[in-house]
DNA sequence: TTGACATAACACCAAAAGGTTTCATATAAA
DNA sequence: TTTATATGAAACCTTTTGGTGTTATGTCAA
């Protein structure tokens, strides 16, 4: 089965560091922008942007709570990128795709 | 354990769709430049560019053979991207579980 | 040896990405 | 009500990205 890919958000959403940084940090529990911007180096709507792609790909959501924007993470969009990932394992130790490469080679 | 984040050159190899396609093609078997380019709608040095990113992603390999070169998947950098995402596999499990034991509660 | 072929290696371009500053708006607190 | 706080949103800038076309080089084949 070709792994169909629909996962464009999700991927890049992964793309860049400092998303996979907020990720693991939302990982230990949901915060507000203001609060996540301040673990980084840069200003708080460079933040902001960085959860709105996040958003797009489905693995922040967001809850309005008084004045703030609670921030969470949704891993559930994560798993989706994982199991595109998932379907290569049977490469990592499958003698079956070196021969089919060896065959490939000898054309 | 925090996943230390030293995937930028494999997450950036798997953000662009051109390159995950090139992925699951090789998956089939390695394949020359030309070979490749002909099942996209661009050229080839466009395609070639798409490879040496894969390339500096550990996701493919080059063998030169004769005025060929192959172009090989190499699964186990995809492993490393999958194995930082399936850090988060557990949270997705805990959310589960805990959902259970609410819809447990309510019976 | 000459010509065709597969590819690398530019130089170049438009659009997207990642950042900034500034301003507007909604809510909390005095 | 007035003031401070948390955020969203817009305008703008620079670098990177994803593409093009052209040219150069090494290899196979007649």
């Amino acid at each position: 089965m070709i792994p169909f890919d629909n996962h464009q958000p999700v991927f890049r959403a992964l793309a860049d560091p400092t998303r996979r940084a907020i990720i693991a940090m939302l990982a230990d529990g949901a915060r507000p922008v203001g609060d996540i911007a301040a673990e980084f180096d840069m200003t708080r709507p460079a933040v902001a942007k960085h959860l709105a792609i996040l958003k797009e790909g489905g693995v922040v959501t967001t809850e309005k709570k008084g004045r703030e924007r609670i921030n969470r993470l949704n891993p559930e969009a994560l798993k989706s990128a994982a199991d595109w990932l998932r379907y290569f394992d049977r490469f990592w130790d499958d003698r079956l795709a070196k021969l089919k490469t060896e065959v490939e080679k000898r054309k």
